[in-house]
Order: structure tokens, then C-alpha cells, then sequence
DNA sequence: CGTTAATGTAATCACGAATGTTACAAATAT
DNA sequence: ATATTTGTAACATTCGTGATTACATTAACG
């Protein structure tokens, strides 16, 4: 599987913006962090927005900020807003419909997938922003971070 | 999220030797029900045999086969099989590591998406071979397959 | 107002990963 | 031996994604 770098773009985005607390952030300056081009963020701010994460303000001295407290977003919202398209993809070509397996296995798949994607999301939803960022405060403050790996 | 699609194939292909039961099917009538060539089909076989999920042998009138009962067969085995190099993707370009959040974030990451593969895999576990074979039989001998659905 | 700072968005490029294809060596049943 | 089939290398093709440039639009602030 391999999966678009939206998602974890998406929550380095959101984890900054949690640890700016409410300050306005700019798009440079959240693509010098995530250390990509403005417009990418701005692409995925985009999505952060519909999904009602993430309020935008053009203007001077403006930027993005959280639309709601860190605790109370969970990762499985970012992923639907961010991941919006199917997760798991088929062949490009249509199986050999004249062959019974090749006329039925997409039926089958389908719902394989659908159900693994909801035990993903589940998954998912069981972190919030908070936890994420509790995580990286506790990266921070390690005391060595020299160590050999 | 997008996937390969390896694991669909993957699926489709042991779908047909559960149907063929214990005969020896070739790559090409593989190739021939997914639609594509031979040798995508060999080169996902290998990584199937590896698993021990099916044998192999060359030589005239072989192919390949299950080694075990579809019934014990899961597909979190097969997509484990299929796709073992890392499901989630990071960014291409390491983040800002003077931000204090891009320097922490993929520690935070690694273990959200550890996580979440978990689940993933735990669902697909829950279906067998046997499973998907007998959703492509109902799915055949449905009486009508010409709704507008 | 006009200036400045920011987003929204279109158009295009560059890159990488996956699949598709051809060709041929190696193995094995008959 | 012959025919059949896999293993595998080498290369072409396709496709999705991220990167980049450019510019219109919006909004604060003097």
C-alpha cells in the first residue's frame, strides 16, 4: 500500500497550528516547516477548511488557525478530509468479465475494502490533535537526542 | 490514501486458484481473468510463494496453486504478502528541523500509523479465502444482473 | 484610497512509482 | 529431445503527486 503524503502533511499542518494556539499562521510559513512550497499548504488548507478543521483569513497579518481546540479534533477527521478519494485502488483495467472470478471480484472487493477502511478510520479517530501534540512536546524535551539511532 | 494495486490482484489471483481448486493454473490464464500481462502476474506470485501462500512449479501442464484451504487463508496474510514496504507514506523532503514540530513529527507519525496498519490488518483478517470465493458465487448466480444499479 | 500582505487558483513542469512489454535463460514433465 | 512454463532482466509507458510560477482577489492598516 502506499498512500499520498497528504495525510501526514496534514497533520504536521495542524500540529503547528495547535502549537501556535490561535495565532493566525501564514501558508510560508507553515510550508517552511513542513519544508514544501506555499502553495501545497495552501491546497491542503483548502481541504482543512471544508472540513470545517481549520479557519482561513485572507489579509495582512493573517493566516490559518484551529477552528476548534486541539482535543477536540481526531486524526480520523483529517484523514476523510485529506483523503477523500478512494483509499484502495483497483487495476486499471477491468477484469476479464467473460471469466466468472474476473466478472465477480470487484463486488467482493468493494466490500473488503469498505469495511477495512472504516476499521482504519476507527483507528484513527482514537488519537486527537492534543495527543499528537503532547507527543511532540515529549520528542522535544527528551534529554539526550544524540544518541546513535 | 492510494494504495497499489497489487492487493487486489493479489486477491483476484488466489480468488481463481480457490475456484480452480487444486489444479495447477498457469500465469497466463491469470493474466488472462485480471486483464494484464504474464508477468505482472509471475512477479506478484513471488511474493505469494514467499509467503507460502501458494506453490509453484515450471515445466508443461503446471502453474500454480493455493498450499493451503482458501479457508485458511486471510487476507491480512495476503496483504501482508503483497505489500510489506511501508503502507503510509512520509513526505519525499524531511521537514524543517529547527521547527520544533517538524522535528518531532514523524516520531509522533511513525506510531499513529503503526497503529492505524494494525487495525487495517486485523480487519482484513477477518475475511478468508473461502469468504470471497463464496461472495463471487452469490454474486454469479444472482438471478438478475441487468438492474440499472 | 493606496499599499502591503496574504490567500485562491490555474497552468505547467518534474519526478517517481507502478504497470506493461519483450526477450531469453532455466527448469521440468512427457 | 521437445514443449511448456516459470524466473528475471531490461526497458518503455503511464499516471499520480508534488513543485513551481504567475496572477487575480481579498482584507487590514496607515
Amino acid at each position: 500500500m502506499r498512500t499520498s503524503c497528504r495525510f501526514a502533511m496534514a497533520v504536521h499542518v495542524l500540529a503547528v497550528l495547535a502549537y501556535k494556539d490561535g495565532d493566525g499562521v501564514t501558508s510560508e510559513f507553515l510550508a517552511r516547516s513542513v519544508n514544501t512550497n506555499p502553495v501545497v499548504i495552501r491546497r491542503l488548507l483548502l481541504a482543512l477548511q471544508e472540513a470545517r478543521l481549520v479557519e482561513t483569513r485572507k489579509g495582512a497579518g493573517f493566516g490559518s488557525r484551529l477552528s476548534r481546540s486541539a482535543a477536540r479534533i481526531n486524526l480520523g477527521e483529517v484523514f476523510r478530509a485529506v483523503e477523500q478519494d478512494e483509499a484502495f485502488c483497483l487495476p486499471r483495467k477491468k477484469p476479464n468479465q467473460a471469466c466468472p472470478v474476473g466478472h465477480c471480484i470487484q463486488t467482493a472487493l468493494a466490500q473488503v475494502f469498505g469495511s477495512a477502511l472504516r476499521a482504519l478510520e476507527q483507528d484513527l479517530a482514537r488519537t486527537t490533535l492534543a495527543d499528537v501534540l503532547k507527543m511532540v512536546h515529549e520528542c522535544c524535551h527528551e534529554p539526550s537526542t544524540t544518541g546513535k539511532a
